[in-house]
DNA sequence: CCCGATCAGTCTACGGTGTAGACCATCAGT
DNA sequence: ACTGATGGTCTACACCGTAGACTGATCGGG
């Protein structure tokens, strides 16, 4: 069989979403995604080739609810929308963003994103041979805030912050020591995103004055 | 049995870390790194609770393999050394990159290095309670990047730029088509790097100066 | 010298996993 | 009426993590 089927692609793609809403990304299994359908495992390799290739569909699919910003706005307003957005999309299926950093974003969905990335940053001067790192670093920048804010690289552990802290003795960890009312107090995560994105302008700015 | 045995634990990261660097993440199972050591999968479970707590032992010792900074050297110099290394570490070992971004960084190797580029920040004079979420930027940057660079030598012969941009019309990518002449050539990830610090020194001079 | 404890590792088995390969029912178009 | 595609099933294989029960060796005290 060479050609895949697509009728009920977005179908299964609901139904993968429902369950790793539910259980988890390792919930997912050919198995579990069939039976959420009524079908048998190995139906769904009429619609996807491998696992691999639904959790991709599934990646490209996330990144199309991602609201494109309004056309020919201003470079910040662009920049701002999107990272907004891809947070919305992170909180609205957080157990899934491992997917974003652990599969490459090659989708369409992916593309038109990283395009209105690029147009901004063109539009705001940056020159152009530095546009494609400075996507990649904003990128990274917004999606690695969002996961350590929804599931916890840094974060959120079993640990909390001074039983984390209490590994080592305070004595090698001068930083952690002076830190530490900071470190144990809240963190306003959104007041942090907001940070965030103005060291990313600072960023783009410095791009563009040269 | 509660307590676990620790003798021969560095032993059996380094058989894993030879399995993940022959064949793959995907290689790791309890029964192929027991295999290579000539032991019983259960064996392993005297020395780890879970394949789990393997893998974050095996991040664990990739981050302690990251040399640490002169003590009280200038913070430029500490936050580029950190950052080299940490690459080294990353082109040494590339196929387990994805661990760092998926498992929470939370053993003692890697609390050391965040210690250190506390201490950087707040030489550096930026406000005490900003230095936390710059240290969560600073090392998503370069971790970002690292990933890129390896994961993108990566895919480059499965999907090349001017393929993946064919996916949708040109006229939906204004920006790749803008940009093709640098898409396609040749990415300095060098340079790149250097030049990603040279942002994170921006951003960081940017909060001293408030 | 023997006893009990601890240690290091084994064996078996259970309930999962992804997917190759062969198969079949339905239906549209010639 | 035959053909070929479509959409799905069934079976089977090789592999997975790990619970539970076990064995044999080693060793510190009584």
């Amino acid at each position: 069989m060479r050609k895949l089927k697509d009728a009920r692609r977005p179908e299964i793609l609901d139904a993968t979403l429902e369950i790793v809403a539910e259980r988890g990304l390792d919930a997912i299994s050919m198995r579990s995604v069939a039976q959420r359908l009524g079908l048998t495992p190995m139906a769904l390799y009429g619609y996807f080739r491998s696992k691999e290739e639904l959790l991709d569909a599934v990646l490209g699919r996330l990144l199309t609810e991602v609201p494109l910003p309004p056309e020919g706005a201003p470079w910040r307003e662009v920049l701002t929308h999107l990272a907004y957005g891809m947070r919305a999309v992170a909180q609205r299926h957080p157990t899934v963003l491992p997917l974003v950093l652990t599969r490459p974003g090659i989708s369409p969905g992916a593309l038109r994103l990283i395009d209105r990335i690029y147009q901004a940053l063109l539009t705001a001067g940056v020159p152009p041979g530095e546009v494609p790192r400075l996507e990649r670093s904003l990128s990274t920048f917004v999606i690695g805030h969002v996961l350590s804010e929804v599931s916890g690289r840094f974060s959120l552990g079993t640990l909390d912050p001074s039983a984390r802290r209490a590994q080592l003795p305070p004595e090698e960890l001068p930083g952690h020591d002076a830190l530490a009312a900071v470190l144990d107090g809240p963190v306003d995560s959104e007041a942090e995103f907001r940070a965030n994105l103005d060291d990313v302008f600072v960023m783009v700015e410095s791009r563009v004055a040269r």
